[in-house]
DNA sequence: TTGTAGGCGTTATCAC
DNA sequence: GTGATAACGCCTACAA
């Protein structure tokens, strides 16, 4: 029960003055005498006066409100990617709605029309796919939008992007394997369609060409992106006339899959395999062997997701200046997977 | 950019006709000519209408939004949680607004100010600490508070909680230990004030007495909820002069750090020391050996939550009818750090 | 320094 | 059936 509603007519009522010194005196404004605001400020607290956010926003055209769009919450990638940007969001006063849209084309798009409705200032998105059909909501949304480790195919004015650097990060994850005398390396693939898998892929492959290793189609292998993809991979590499001595997943949870079906194989990572994953998901480091992989700046990449948004705000506090899409890197992070030294 | 704001005035404009028939006409009214009223709606529709939902909750009095507050979306179980609510309250036409606390009293406060001032409808509190002060600020809400896996310390008109029983639960699993033989079962207790670990310690106690066991003090070990208090408890449990055969942890992080420890330490689980954790999150299956746990059914409790609010509301929707706290049964989970009969 | 009078985009209550 | 008109709670010229 508590407080029923109060607003600044009944603190005036009370403190005898008109509803508007009142809203100025709330809104620390120097047009009021000192004594009178104070007075009003202390009124107001004691009746439990609390703003109207709706009020409000519908008068200064703007609701400190930005939505989230995510596939699911559920995913550790993903939750510590939203926690970032809630954080840095209560930095700067605004407000984070969240929603889930499971990856099904109508949900995204009641989603995309729910945060229209409630006029959200600006958007983030983290669904990893972000179809045409989407990217169309999302320009109907007459606020701006920043993709997070994905791409905007149609590059609408006010659309942005943040994301990992795939080439680079499956680079530096081949030249580990390289470096560690391995010639045969293998590459398991994610979802088919996946604009990230053909990057990690292509970094992959330039790295082998690179150190001057011939390509063997047979060794990439295809996957999907969950742990399912990497304990089918198993079977289908070591079938090989020449097995590889590595292998690069697309992902973690493709490698802790892989992980899996080489310990039901009795098959010894790294010894026999060395594996390597990309994310550095919390699982990454409890699996055991210990899971080799590139670190995806998460954290980093959730606040300035946010502050590019804050970014492209008609007046709002410009972080910098312009506003252009934003590639981070990856950190390879040693663990036992690829190599028998000990580590953490 | 796409579409600027359109509002019910432009249409009636264009249409013709008072923007009180747009507002009859977009909300399907049976007092508008079945003619006008699709004219109107198509009209809308060319134009790119989004009806505004701070305008209509200003009039309405309701939101449709509901307040998730937690700790940090980053915990496997929290997000599972939320993950369930926000379906929930999608399919019920309610949006979420997300805020954590980083259990800092300030941002604990600064949470509940601004779902007040956004005028949710109803909220739920995830943060498995609610002090006191805390639960005073929740009270000044107005609105229908249900905590989950907490307990109201002041128990307002409008608090409700669901909860794990988590008697019940360690009991189960101290049963499982002592069925499997173990006579010396250890505890691992949680941080020091949670109502949690208190019942959970006491199923433990219980089950234990039932089966004719003396209770040995020495067995119980305090820990933090945390890996690292598992990692801690393994020396101290070794240096008994009766070392326990078998160990019930506060949780998954806690078992998972005692499995940590118990590997460095040469200890054969489950052969030398039997494990059983609670929550069952979802590293509690990848970990090697994986681990036997109580089950939350986390996506119950987060549907069941949502429900209660939307029961709690003036006139919304009734589920079935009064409110009560809620008492939920987790589910025993064997696996292989308590048995060696092998398991998923 | 303060008060009056709109108006933001809706819905709702009246008349016509 | 439809159209004025008045709220909802707030901010902000414009007056005083």
């Amino acid at each position: 029960m508590a407080t029923s509603r109060i607003s600044i007519k009944d603190v005036a009522l009370r403190a005898s003055v008109s509803h508007s010194t009142v809203s100025r005196a709330l809104s620390n404004s120097a047009l009021v005498k000192t004594e009178t605001r104070d007075r009003i400020q202390r009124l107001a607290r004691e009746m439990g006066y609390s703003p109207d956010a709706q009020a409000r926003s519908l008068v200064q055209g703007r609701t400190q409100t930005i939505g989230v769009v995510v596939t699911t919450i559920t995913d550790p990638f993903i939750a510590e990617l939203v926690q970032a940007i809630e954080s840095a969001a209560y930095l700067h006063g605004y407000t984070v709605i969240l929603a889930s849209s499971s990856a099904e084309p109508d949900r995204e798009l009641a989603a995309v029309e729910m945060l229209r409705s409630k006029r959200v200032d600006g958007v983030i998105v983290t669904s990893s796919r972000v179809g045409t059909l989407y990217q169309e909501h999302l320009n109907r949304l007459a606020a701006p939008v920043v993709l997070v480790n994905s791409h905007s195919q149609l590059g609408g004015r006010y659309t942005f992007a943040i994301g990992v650097d795939n080439w680079h990060g499956a680079c530096r994850a081949t030249e580990h394997l390289i470096s560690l005398g391995h010639r045969r390396v293998a590459y398991i693939s994610g979802p088919a369609d996946h604009h990230d898998d053909v990057d990690r892929m292509g970094g992959y492959q330039d790295a082998l060409g690179q150190a001057g290793i011939e390509l063997a189609p047979e060794l990439v292998v295809a996957g999907t992106g969950r742990a399912d993809g990497g304990e089918a991979a198993v079977p289908k590499m070591m079938a090989l006339a020449q097995p590889p001595s590595a292998v690069l997943c697309y992902n973690d949870m493709t490698a802790i899959g892989l992980l899996r079906a080489a310990r039901r194989g009795g098959l010894s990572i790294p010894d026999d395999l060395a594996v390597v994953g990309f994310d550095d998901i919390p699982l990454a480091s409890y699996v055991r062997p210990a899971l080799t992989t590139i670190r995806q700046p998460t954290a980093q990449m959730g606040a300035q997701a946010l502050q590019m948004v804050l970014d492209l705000l008609p007046d709002g506090e410009p972080g910098q200046r312009a506003v252009s899409d934003v590639v981070v890197q990856g950190e390879l992070v040693v663990r036992e997977s690829s190599t028998t030294i000990q580590e953490g």
